[in-house]
DNA sequence: AGTAAGCATTACTGTATGGTAATGCATCGG
DNA sequence: CCGATGCATTACCATACAGTAATGCTTACT
């Protein structure tokens, strides 16, 4: 029942993993030393351990070069996850840049609303 | 030390703390009443505490009205905790629309790389 | 004044989970 | 063949944290 979006958003609050899939994105395909060679606070098996859990949610695909298994990016999920999630509030972010360029060029021009015009919801008694 | 971004993904990291974001984002501002009505599994304290943690990432704002407390979207910590790190993924997203797209429209077309060619790590012995 | 509504705060509890250490299992080099 | 490398798996521990119940503080109503 927890749906994948909710398996998206647990996988990306540890900022290992999140570092995981950040070198991917960046660099491409990387072996599991070379990735663990990225944290050198933490022993392998614990890198592993993140590593399976992205093969889990299909965030991640790996493959084997001899003894060496080489992780990869796999951003359909992703992708399918986040991009409704995200169309709810990008039209604020914009607003939002707006408003930090206002703030920053002139004070006092408080035209209201810049958040959706949502008519319903009147209560002042 | 822990970073602007970690904070952020932890918040989102629980369903209940997301939809009450997604709350604010679609209906506008919302009391507690109000937004503790969608979660009729969880007692009013719960929702208390996951708005003042919001309120202490500053993702919401808060301003009285009588006994009622009116909660707000605050947009500018999320935009700019996540518009650079979601730039490492957005290009492959458009890749895997298309790779979607193709998959769909025909079989067969295995025209390689769509990731970033990146020269760097030739590793093959 | 007295009661209730609306919300915050505190203390408490159970559970999920990130980290480690130990072990196992292929694969590679000599 | 034998030790070493690369990685996965397991069992274990400690901590973080979501949820509840209890209490308190304002504001509103009568």
């Amino acid at each position: 029942m927890t749906s994948d979006r909710d398996a998206l958003f647990r996988i990306l609050a540890d900022p290992t993993r999140r570092k995981i899939l950040d070198l991917l994105a960046e660099q491409g395909p990387l072996t599991v030393g070379e990735l663990a060679a990225e944290f050198p606070q933490l022993v392998t098996s614990g890198i592993s351990k993140h590593l399976m859990s992205l093969r889990g949610a299909s965030l991640v695909s790996a493959t084997r070069r001899g003894r060496e298994q080489i992780y990869q990016l796999e951003p359909d999920v992703m992708a399918a996850a986040l991009k409704p999630w995200l169309a709810k509030y990008e039209r604020y972010w914009s607003t939002a840049l707006a408003r930090l360029r206002d703030l920053a060029e002139e004070r006092g021009t408080e035209a209201g609303q810049t958040s959706p015009r949502n008519a319903r919801r009147r209560r002042r008694k």
